[in-house]
DNA sequence: ATCCAGGATCTCC
DNA sequence: GGAGATCATGGA
């Protein structure tokens, strides 16, 4: 991977498994808008940035971005200090199904978002679509976040949202999820989720402390884990993860979550959230097993 | 209109 | 302890 700084431009070139389609597109985060075909605009960090690739994908440009601000945040942010080619090879190796999956979804890379806002658009997202998950999101970004630039919020903090209420929350459409809110900003404001404390937790009680929070479950915890504190050997299993997974590797029986789950965890070990969202990504576009 | 959405919880038995 | 209803909301 080679960066040229030029003119508030930071031009990659050089690299290798980097679709910004599908990296966006793929049901990890939320607070994107897709300009045009491989050209978006994306919120985190406090920043908003233009991320466009040209058309034979040889160039990624991210505007407005100093060099300082790319090597302090969106490098690790997109995860470019990560092989992806030896995660793919070794998971295409013996499963041709897998390597179905990552020929269409091959430029995914795991994003390392933001613990907090992770957090709270995995709470909203429970049973919501896509697109109504990021107009909540917003929703909440503009009425208690601050602004950055033009009608672009960041999401707010814990401390911002201490005093809101459910019925301050409804609003913003969060429906019954008001409640989950309120516990989490409650639990985040009196320092019981600080993750400087949770990244020195092992996974699996890390998890368990995740799931103290009302209204977060497994598969919840499961996606603030992958994606925003770096376990990777988790596998979140939602309707789409379950039906997949069942159709292509359960011979299309009724299969318990659990039993889904030590079967992708057996079979792809610390590599099983990779695995996870080429498969989610590839079964969506494609609408397997529906 | 009825069903469902990147679920979790509550309520019965 | 496990299936079934329930929770807001909007789109198909």
């Amino acid at each position: 991977m080679k960066a040229e700084y030029i003119n508030n431009h930071v031009f990659i070139t050089d690299y290798d498994s980097f679709d910004i389609g599908d990296i966006l597109e793929c049901g990890q985060c939320f607070r994107f808008e897709k300009i045009e075909d491989k050209h978006y605009t994306y919120i985190s960090c406090g920043k908003v940035i233009e991320i466009k690739q040209d058309v034979s994908g040889k160039v990624i440009d991210f505007y407005p971005c100093t060099k300082e601000e790319f090597e302090k945040i969106w490098l690790d942010y997109f995860d470019f200090n990560r092989n992806y080619k030896d995660i793919k090879e070794s998971l295409a190796k013996s499963d041709t199904i897998l390597a179905d999956a990552i020929d269409f979804a091959g430029g995914i890379r795991i994003m390392n978002q933001e613990f907090w806002d992770c957090l709270i658009a995995f709470i909203i997202s429970q049973n919501k679509t896509i697109p109504m998950i990021k107009a909540v999101i917003k929703n909440i970004a503009k009425a208690y976040g601050t602004n950055i630039v033009g009608e672009n919020y960041k999401f707010p903090t814990a401390e911002q949202l201490i005093h809101v209420t459910q019925e301050e929350l409804m609003p913003c459409k969060v429906g019954f999820r008001a409640k989950y809110i309120v516990d989490a900003v409650n639990k985040r404001f009196s320092g019981g989720l600080d993750e400087k404390v949770l990244s020195k937790m092992d996974t699996e009680s890390l998890k368990k402390k995740l799931m103290e929070i009302y209204g977060v479950g497994v598969k919840v915890a499961d996606c603030v884990l992958i994606f925003s504190l770096g376990r990777h050997e988790v596998f979140p299993t939602d309707v789409w993860v379950k039906r997949l997974m069942q159709y292509f590797y359960f011979e299309n029986k009724e299969t318990p979550i659990k039993e889904i789950y030590s079967f992708a965890q057996d079979k792809w070990g610390e590599y099983a959230g990779f695995a996870q969202q080429y498969l989610f990504h590839y079964a969506r576009v494609k609408r397997i097993g529906v």
